[in-house]
DNA sequence: ATTATCTATAGATCTATAGATAATGC
DNA sequence: ATTATCTATAGATCTATAGATAATGC
């Protein structure tokens, strides 16, 4: 920290490069954090993927956790953009698959980041909870009260709303997070990614449907 | 590495303390690799936990990853139990139903376990691959045949084994690798466990229950 | 005699900084 | 003048070992 209490380039705003070479050391961050978690992760890896010296990332950047706490801000808007989305403007039961593909394909899309924020949560979410409480948790209650209503509506089965995200979210996100153990057990990589789009539509579908729908799928095999 | 070739104690057979050692030194490290991980935990923190020093501890074990690598290897039988008890002796849906509440029996009472295994999967399961082909691929298989027939047959609805079985292992383990999410957006701890459960067998009961059974259940709120 | 435990520390790794030098913008 | 980059390294952390000592079993 410089002696007038500014950190470093933080917060002043940026030129071209200063933008361009943070974007890269963040790419490169989102790799090797994804991979190999945050402590696993080191400065040296970092800044061999970004192309840079060790000493320059942190001229970018003022600290390891400053890069990885940049990154998990930065990403969690994209990363919150499907459920944002999620509204009454089709009928309710389109509107939460839409929801269930668009979370299924940004797992198959992008796996870097559904790994980092598996990893930041699975060791209890120590640089996220404040981001859980201030931006996730209204929106999350938000939404859960759209689908009660729905739920109440009959307009889609009876469901518990906070439990049907929590599904929806690990089914999708199984994909990339546990992606080692998926491809142990199902080596063909053809048409791997489409059995899982119809079986993981049939799945909500059939939950979802409102008594008296024909949502019966055909055989998803 | 002892001169004879031999790895300490690893393959000797174990005195009394030996094994009780060992055992509060296991314990001690599933607590410590499932909330840090691998490269996380140190051994200062396994020793701490143990109570004894830390060479006391590399007595016992000759490094880290044996460390880790043993507790993979003797909880994976564990893990898989419930999988290995899947068979046709009670009805299929039954069957299958009982498999979801004992998986999600163990992610409530063995939240560490559930952990250790996903942060090791996350990573791209470096020490637990050959467990992945060896152990678990050709059970896995099994079920699936077992599944399929079941499917073909009528007994359940249709529906794709590999993605089934994949859903169920993403939807109950969520409840306890990604707890500091569910905690930070469920607070209240009191029937959150009832309501997962509800929810986890309404989700599968409408997915797996053959055309005609009235089992879409009540509302589940 | 063997097993178990301890103190002290070697050696590797890793984050971050110091301080010099090169490149760029005005 | 300011911004960007480099080499060298301080200082902290971490795994593992050396070597001595205490406890246990025969």
């Amino acid at each position: 920290m410089a002696e007038d209490g500014s950190r470093a380039l933080a917060d002043r705003p940026r030129s071209r490069i200063q933008t361009r070479n943070r974007r890269r050391i963040l790419d490169a961050a989102l790799d090797v954090f994804s991979q190999h978690g945050f402590r696993g992760a080191t400065l040296d890896q970092i800044a061999a993927q970004a192309g840079m010296s060790k000493p320059n990332v942190l001229y970018y950047f003022d600290s390891k956790d400053a890069i990885h706490v940049t990154l998990l801000n930065a990403l969690m808007a994209e990363w919150l953009a499907p459920l944002d989305a999620l509204d009454a403007s089709a009928d309710p039961l389109s509107a939460l698959m839409d929801y269930v593909h668009r979370k299924l394909e940004m797992s198959f899309e992008m796996p870097r980041e559904s790994r980092l924020f598996a990893g930041e949560i699975l060791q209890g979410a120590p640089r996220m909870a404040p981001h859980l409480d201030s931006a996730l948790a209204p929106l999350f209650v938000e939404k859960c009260a759209l689908i009660r209503g729905w739920s109440a509506a009959g307009l889609i089965a009876p469901v518990d709303p906070e439990h049907l995200i929590y599904s929806i979210w690990a089914v999708t996100q199984h994909y990339a997070d546990f992606e080692a153990q998926v491809a142990a057990l199902t080596p063909e990589p053809d048409g791997a990614r489409a059995r899982a789009t119809a079986h993981v539509d049939t799945l909500f579908r059939r939950l979802l449907a409102p008594a008296g729908d024909a949502a019966q799928t055909g055989a998803p095999d």
